[in-house]
DNA sequence: GCGAGTATTGGACAAAAGTATTAGGCTCAA
DNA sequence: TTGAGCCTAATACTTTTGTCCAATACTCGC
């Protein structure tokens, strides 16, 4: 069991804020850092953590297939999402892709160290005026089932297309074959009940974490 | 110069308040109602008003793409955007795309009768907490002259493109040929500078009136 | 009326997207 | 160790996308 705990967000000032709350619970743990979502992915690539927080409104960050990604990949790591959105419709969306927190960055700090005490205990925490009896929509679920249903090399191939980028070049930046990428995406397409990649990515901008019409 | 006014906007109590408050203005107007961009644009196209709300956020609105169509079909009758949205940079865009003013939605209802008044003399109108000596930053600007730079029929294509449709149902729905579609669209990826139909649904979604991260 | 810009369409073509099928190699759990 | 699921890949094929060129027609301002 490591020590080292993960810190992934662009802003400096809350990553140093956050350091020294999380310094205040584990006075002993080994901080590291990330500042998008390439190095997030990297960093847990390399070590593995105690505990990671993540924001999903990073530069170049593609929202909650990001965090499904690094959860099929990661599928033990506590994962805690820090965001400034404070609506309850997206953190119930967050812990339907297996989120371990979620924490607003408008909390004080002792309610954050609250919060990682909870989840090093092993539960999961939200802000207590979040309302959990109440349900994530129909629409918001289903589409939590069905990004969850794909594989990490699956949500990889529909990441690159949710940026634009023609088969061939998937391919490349992926280190695979265009009939690798053909495939994970028929794939894709039947999981997500999807005809073509225009709907593609319709479908992930839907689902980024920091879209306000997440109904 | 007829005396009528449309309000199109989806909340029943904000088409309440707002009729209120002309009628204050504009005694004798005829108040027309839309509350889905199908409407707001078949409702233009039968009459012709002599000021017009719209919002841009209504269920069906394609955002900025909307506003653009309607200013280029009907280039003279002033457009209000009434909306939630706060931010300046939001509000400088929609002037970048000749509104003729923009109305936050929580203003008062005496500030909203200013604003009336000053657009029926003929000026722009904002909020005048609105600083609009800051300019809107270069992309947003760039991707309004081009935007701005499309003939009527490429962006209705540009449109339904954003909604993830085939060629093949973009000329049923368009009620013109596949060749003409294909046309517009050759024309307008040049004009965007992009290559592609999936960058085309990116270029759209960045530029949603309600995208948080329009920066 | 003339010319410019726009809308429309067709045909031919090249490129990209997408499906179906098959198959080898890999890991992991039963 | 056997089977299930995943990743990879190739082949063959159809459909869709996108460009280029050419042409007709309409409208609007000058």
């Amino acid at each position: 069991m490591t020590n080292a705990v993960l810190i992934a967000d662009d802003h400096p000032l809350f990553r140093e804020a956050l350091t020294y709350i999380v310094s205040s619970v584990l006075p002993d743990a080994e901080i590291a850092y990330a500042t998008n979502y390439a190095e997030t992915a990297a960093a847990m690539a390399e070590n593995s953590f105690k505990l990671a927080f993540l924001d999903l409104n990073m530069p170049d960050s593609n929202g909650l297939t990001d965090l499904a990604l690094l959860k099929k990949t990661h599928p033990t790591m506590p994962l805690v999402i820090v965001s400034a959105h404070e609506e309850a419709e997206i953190v119930r969306t967050c812990l339907g892709y297996n989120a371990s927190g979620y924490i607003i960055k408008s909390s004080s700090p002792e309610e954050i160290k609250a919060a990682i005490q909870t989840i090093l205990a092993g539960e999961t925490y939200v802000p207590k005026e979040i309302d959990l009896n109440q349900e994530s929509s129909d629409s918001n679920r289903l589409a939590a089932e069905q990004i969850s249903s794909l594989t990490p090399s699956q949500l990889r191939v529909l990441i690159e297309i949710g940026k634009g980028k023609l088969n061939k070049q998937i391919a490349y930046d992926l280190d695979i074959t265009e009939a690798t990428v053909k495939a994970h995406i028929t794939t894709v397409f039947k999981k997500l009940k999807i005809n073509n990649r225009t709907q593609a990515v319709l479908f992930t901008k839907e689902h980024q974490a920091n879209n306000p019409e997440l109904h």
